[in-house]
DNA sequence: CGCGCGTTTGACATGACTCAAATGCTGTGG
DNA sequence: CCACAGCATTTGAGTCATGTCAAACGCGCG
C-alpha cells in the first residue's frame, strides 16, 4: 500500500529538459503558455534580452514577501509556489498555487511593494521580468500589453471563481473543484490530468480553500473510499473523473 | 424610530452634478478617481472621443450577463452597481460593488463573453468604453496602458483580501472589515466616512460576505446595541470607527 | 537511524445556518 | 393619495457542518 516514491518533484521532467538556464523563450518547452505566445520574433528577441533567468531555488525559497518592494514579475520555469497574505494579526491566507508558465506577483504591479509573499513548494525555478525594463519595451510592443492585460484579466475571473467557491460551497465541492482546477492545470502543460504529486502540504490545501487540515485529511479518505481518488501520501491519483465534477456544484 | 427618508439614492448629489450626459472627462467631477489620469490633454480629448455615456438606468438595470459577448468596460458616473457570478446549480456569488469611477468588466478582457453579471442597485449611470477603441488608442498611449494594468492589479489585490476574509474571518470581522471598505470608498469621493447609505440589501452583503442573511440582520442589530454603528434602514452611522477597526481582524 | 513535523483519526464543541414566523417597508395600481 | 401585495428585514429556536483539541502514527529529512 506504501507508495513507491514520491520524492519526484512536481515538474521534474521540465526542469530536466529546461536545465540550461539560459535557454532562450524561441526555444522553452514552456512557450505557449508563457508570455511571448502571439509575440514576433523581434519583440521575442527583444524580451528576452530583459529576461533574468534564476538559478533553481530548493523547497522553501522565498521569492519576495509583501515588506519588499516591488521591482520584477516572475515566471514559473519549474517547480511550484504558492502565494499568502496576512492579517494583521498573523493569520494568513494561502490565495493562490502557481505552476509553470503562470505569473506570480501581478497584484503588486505599480504597487510600491509586493502584496504578498511567495515561496517555493519544492525545487523550483523561475525567469524574472524586471517590471521597469518590462513597461519601457511595453511601449512599443503592443502585444506584450495585451498578452498583459490578459493573464491579469485571467487571473481576475480565477479569483472570482475563488470567492465562490470559498463563500458558498461545501467542503466536498471545495476540494472535488480544487483537484479538478489541478488535474486541468497539468494536463494543459502536458501531463496526466488523472495521476500527479501534490507538491503542497495538506495544511496549504485547507488554508487555501478555507477549511481545517483535518476536514481536508477526512475529506481525502472518504473520497478514496468512495473510490472517486487513490492517494498515499503526496501522490494523487484521480479514479472517477466524472464523478468528481459532479461533485463541484 | 423611523427613518425621514430613505429615498435619497446614495450618489444623487453626483447624479446631479454630472446629470449633462456629455460632460467631457476633463470637466467630470470624478476625474481624479478615474481612468482619464495622468493622460495628457490631447490624449484626453481622443479619449473623450471613444466614450458612450448612458443615460440614467433605474434600480435593477442589467448592464450585462456572463452570456452576452464582450464588447465593452464600464466605469460608474453615479449610483452603484453589483456583479455576480454563478455555479451550475444556480448558487451566486456578489463578487463585487461598484461606487463612481470604478471599473466593471475587467476580468473579462480577451474573454469572448463577460464573466458576471453586472446589475445597478439604485438610479445609475455609466461611461461605456468599446474595448475595442480602448486598444486602438491604448497602443499609442502608454499612460492608457498604465492605467489599465494598475487597475487591474489593484483590483487583483482587493480581491486577495476577500480571499483572506472569506476564508479566515469570523462573521464579526467580516461584517466590520466591509463596512470600512465602504466607508474608506465614500470618503475617498468626498462623502462622509461616517454617515451614508447602503445601496445594496442585507442579503447581497450577506452573499457578499459569505454569510446568511439573518446572520447580517444579527449582527448590524449587535453593532447597535454595542455602540459601534447606529442603523436604520438603508441609512447607516459609523459611531465607533476605532472599535469597528479593532474588529475587523 | 531517529527525530520532528505532517498527517490521520476520534471525540467533542460551537459558530453560523436553516426553518419559521412576525413585522416593516416599498412600489404599484386603483 | 392611499391601500394592498409582496418582498426585505428582524428575531427566535433548534440543528449541523465544520472547527478545535487531543493523541497516535509514520514518512521524510538530516
Amino acid at each position: 500500500m506504501t507508495q513507491a516514491t514520491n520524492v519526484t518533484p512536481l515538474f521534474n521532467d521540465l526542469a530536466k529538459i529546461e536545465r540550461d538556464h539560459t535557454v532562450a523563450c524561441q526555444e522553452c518547452s514552456l512557450y505557449r503558455l508563457c508570455l511571448p505566445l502571439g509575440l514576433h520574433n523581434n519583440d521575442l528577441v527583444r524580451l528576452d534580452t530583459i529576461i533574468k533567468r534564476s538559478q533553481n531555488y530548493k523547497r522553501g525559497h522565498i521569492l519576495f514577501t509583501d515588506e519588499q518592494p516591488f521591482k520584477s514579475l516572475f515566471v514559473v520555469r519549474s517547480g511550484s509556489f504558492k502565494t499568502t497574505i496576512s492579517a494583521s494579526d498573523g493569520r494568513e491566507q494561502v490565495t493562490s498555487f502557481y505552476f509553470p508558465g503562470e505569473f506570480i506577483g501581478l497584484d503588486a504591479i505599480h504597487q510600491s511593494e509586493y502584496q504578498s509573499n511567495a515561496k517555493a513548494l519544492e525545487s523550483s525555478s523561475v525567469c524574472e521580468l524586471p517590471y521597469d525594463m518590462l513597461q519601457e519595451i511595453g511601449e512599443e510592443m503592443p502585444q506584450l500589453q495585451i498578452q498583459m492585460l490578459t493573464r491579469l484579466s485571467k487571473e481576475l475571473a480565477g479569483d472570482r471563481n475563488l470567492m465562490l467557491l470559498l463563500g458558498k460551497k461545501t467542503a466536498d465541492e471545495k476540494l472535488a473543484t480544487f483537484l479538478l482546477s489541478l488535474s486541468k492545470r497539468f494536463q494543459e502543460r502536458g501531463f496526466s490530468a488523472t495521476d500527479f504529486q501534490l507538491s503542497m502540504s495538506r495544511s496549504d490545501i485547507a488554508n487555501h480553500l478555507g477549511l481545517a487540515v483535518e476536514t481536508i485529511s477526512r475529506l481525502f479518505s472518504r473520497f478514496q473510499e468512495e473510490g472517486l481518488i487513490s492517494i498515499a501520501g503526496k501522490a494523487l491519483s484521480v479514479q472517477n473523473i466524472e464523478k468528481l465534477k459532479q461533485l463541484c456544484g
